[in-house]
RNA sequence: CGCGGGAUAGAGCAGUUCGGUAGCUCGUCGGGCUCAUAACCCGAAGGUCGUUGGUUCAAAUCCUUCUCCCGCAACCA
């Protein structure tokens, strides 16, 4: 069937400066899932995935190791294609970015755009830092100095190439809003109001101030900034403008680009626009999942949540892993993950529901018939409820594959697991078995069951695909037998079925036992031992200064005043501080941590000779200084509160 | 007043398009069963559907006031 279908799923491509984790898994296990689901539907399926490997970042962790970059990319690649080995991910094809035939194409394609007129020379506006040679944006700045050498940056200009995107405005506003492009289309209005409807800027699109990249062919001190090098790995890896693949015409347009949120915007609007500017077709579906949270925060090292896939896939089973992840995460909202919440999940739907309707169906057909069903058959009340639920599952399961919605999918395949459950105890096998009256009708009974659970694992192997065959095996199911072909159609066990009973499915977990030695594995691992020694890197590895650099800080103690929200911001307060002489208006960043009364009356210390700033229209002149750690939702800030006897206006050296 | 999403049982969620008995999973409690991985099946308790006011015979659903959470944008000297 279907012998003209193609079907394109891609991953993004992930970043690899650190190691994969459970997030990974997530796009990387629901793209799997639906390539092999398509695959068991007959279509000609490519699933790409792969990494990321350019860029000043990778550039600075491998000088960190003390490796080229390429070596280091080496490596983390190499541990994501291990991963998805361990997780059993059948993907066709592994895009690097360092690859040549994506070199060569990125290249190409740079090049076109800039014929065609989209992408022009211009100028890049920036804080520049002389000594480094280094471009910076206000956000990287610290303190307002240079990050890397922590000297005055100067505003200066780079040139740099830049992408043309407002031509294409119209055009994505109406792939966001008036298409099936992008899911959950909720997203759509934030999108179109806040870049689209300000304008939308053009985009650089080339860099000179690192070198961990692809040479612009036309201006090589140029390297291909992200965005090009990046999107375009889903038709490089096709082979477009190159001579390393020949599948660009069977495969594109993708039918699905799987991304978390994060990244939802370059690939809702920029990818589009690279397109339209290259006049191909646009991909089918933009499918964006949230994020996996744990105990409620976001995944992070500093906070040692990270969760190791492979200490829990050993632990449970890969196919356990896989599952948890794709039944908890709906479309579009974050899902909260804990030890917990996985264990309890696992037991109840695969090893109390699945694996125990396995291991009890298949014990019965050996302790009453000795492992092959007589071919007598005597139908009976329930038997066409519940065969009416197995074969109506298929057309359900295909309904919300195609709409991504993989966890719905799972939740109607259970549906029916648990009706076979209940069927077993209304049709109450072990009391037919008193009577040797009843072996036609309890034949049919176990029959039923055995082929119900033929088309479960059938459908649920595209999403266990390391379990499924081992149920199917069990129940007695030939391959030709437990085919997509047959999953909407009953009776298709032979009647005369052999069962043979295997190791259990899914094994029962010790709730307690089990997150007690996950929390200590945690602590062990990532906890403490990786914060202290991440410190430790950090404080060995900040460049030292002389007592002169030191001394044109000058920090003093100053009185809070007053102090109050500023408007139209979230983040900022508006401080008055007493100097000493006069007082002065500080705007600092710590909303998030402190209400604005909590600080009047307190002694604290500020930088006084920091250039003043205009922030959300307030001039700021100073900053008030504070301790802090962690990074995004896990950062921790405390104001440096000093003794109050200290009088404003005194010096800190 | 930058834009948008949300608040429903102890937890996690559906239901809101188009008003009509408040539902699902897990947990708790009670019962049944003994084929099975202490699993399975049935039943019960538990919700003034965030707040105020309105429209209506009837509001979780439509309109309105306010509160709180989250995302995006801006911003973090």
């Amino acid at each position: 069937m279907c012998e003209n279908k193609h079907f394109y799923i891609t991953t993004p491509i992930y970043y690899p400066s650190g190691n994969p984790h459970i997030g990974h898994c997530y796009t990387t296990a629901a793209c799997d899932s639906i390539a092999r689901y398509k695959r068991m539907q007959g279509y000609d399926v490519m699933f790409l995935t792969g990494t990321d490997e350019h860029g000043q970042k990778i550039e600075q962790k491998a000088a960190e190791k003390g490796v080229t970059p390429k070596a280091y990319v080496d490596e983390i690649s190499e541990l994501f294609k291990g991963l998805w080995k361990f997780m059993n991910i059948s993907y066709d094809r592994y895009i690097r970015t360092t690859d040549d035939y994506h070199i060569e194409s990125v290249q190409k394609i740079f090049k076109e755009l800039y014929d065609r007129g989209y992408i022009y020379k211009g100028e890049y506006k920036g804080k520049y830092c002389t000594p480094c040679e280094s471009f910076w944006t206000e956000s990287q700045l610290v303190d307002g100095k240079c990050p890397e050498c922590g000297r005055e940056v100067q505003e200066a200009k780079e040139e740099a190439y830049f992408f043309k995107m407002s031509p294409f405005a119209d055009r994505i506003e109406k792939l966001l809003t008036e298409t099936d492009y992008l899911r959950p289309k909720t997203r759509a209005t934030e999108l179109v109001n806040n870049f689209i409807k300000p304008g939308l800027e053009d985009l650089c699109v080339s860099r000179t101030s690192f070198k961990w990249g692809i040479p612009v062919t036309f201006d090589e001190k140029h390297v291909v900034y992200v965005w090009i090098d990046a999107l375009s790995n889903y038709i490089t890896a096709l082979g477009y403008l190159n001579g390393k693949y020949d599948d660009y015409d069977r495969y594109w347009p993708a039918d699905v680009h799987m991304v978390a949120k994060d990244i939802m915007r370059f690939h809702a609007i920029i990818w589009p626009a690279m397109l339209m500017a290259l006049e191909l077709p646009l991909p089918k579906h933009l499918a964006v999942h949230g994020w996996i949270t744990f105990n409620g925060q976001k995944m992070s090292k500093s906070l040692g949540n990270v969760i190791d896939p492979f200490v829990l896939g050993k632990r449970y089973g890969a196919d356990a892993i896989r599952y948890h992840i794709l039944r908890e995460m709906a479309l579009g909202s974050d899902s909260s993950f804990s030890n917990e919440i996985m264990i309890n999940r696992i037991n109840s739907d695969l090893a109390n529901g699945l694996g125990n309707l396995v291991s009890r169906t298949v014990a019965m057909v050996e302790k009453y018939f000795g492992g092959t069903l007589p071919v007598e058959r005597e139908s009976g009340e329930f038997d066409s409820e519940l065969i009416a639920e197995a074969t109506a599952l298929r057309a359900k399961v295909d309904e919300f594959i195609d709409k991504t919605q993989l966890q719905n999918a799972l939740a109607e395949i259970f549906k029916v697991v648990s009706r076979a459950n209940k069927y077993i105890d209304e049709t109450t096998p072990w009391i037919l078995a008193k009577d040797e009256a009843n072996r036609a009708r309890l034949a049919t009974v176990l029959y039923n069951l055995l082929d119900t659970v033929r088309i479960v694992a059938t459908l649920l192997s595209a999403f266990m695909p390391t379990t499924m065959p081992a149920a199917l095996e069990q129940i007695g199911a030939c391959e030709k037998c437990a085919c997509y072909d047959n999953a909407d159609k009953f009776n298709c066990l032979p009647p005369d079925v052999t069962v043979k009973k295997g190791a259990a499915l899914f094994p029962r977990i010790d709730v307690e036992k089990e997150i007690d030695e996950l929390n200590s594995i945690i602590k062990n691992n990532a906890g403490e031992s990786e914060e202290v020694k991440s410190l430790r890197e950090e404080l060995a590895n900040t460049a030292q200064i002389g007592i002169d650099d030191f001394a044109k800080c000058d920090i003093r103690v100053g009185e809070v005043k007053s102090c109050e929200k500023v408007k139209k911001s979230k983040k900022l307060l508006k401080f008055s501080i007493f100097d000493g002489a006069d007082e002065r208006v500080i705007v600092s960043g710590i909303a998030k941590f402190y209400s604005p009364d909590e600080l009047v009356g307190k002694k604290i210390l500020f930088v006084s000779n920091l250039k003043s700033v205009k922030l959300c229209g307030i001039e700021s002149h100073g900053m008030i200084l504070s301790a802090f750690t962690g990074e995004g939702e896990n950062e921790q800030l405390k104001v440096v509160i000093v003794d109050d006897s200290m009088p404003a206006g005194w010096k800190i050296s």
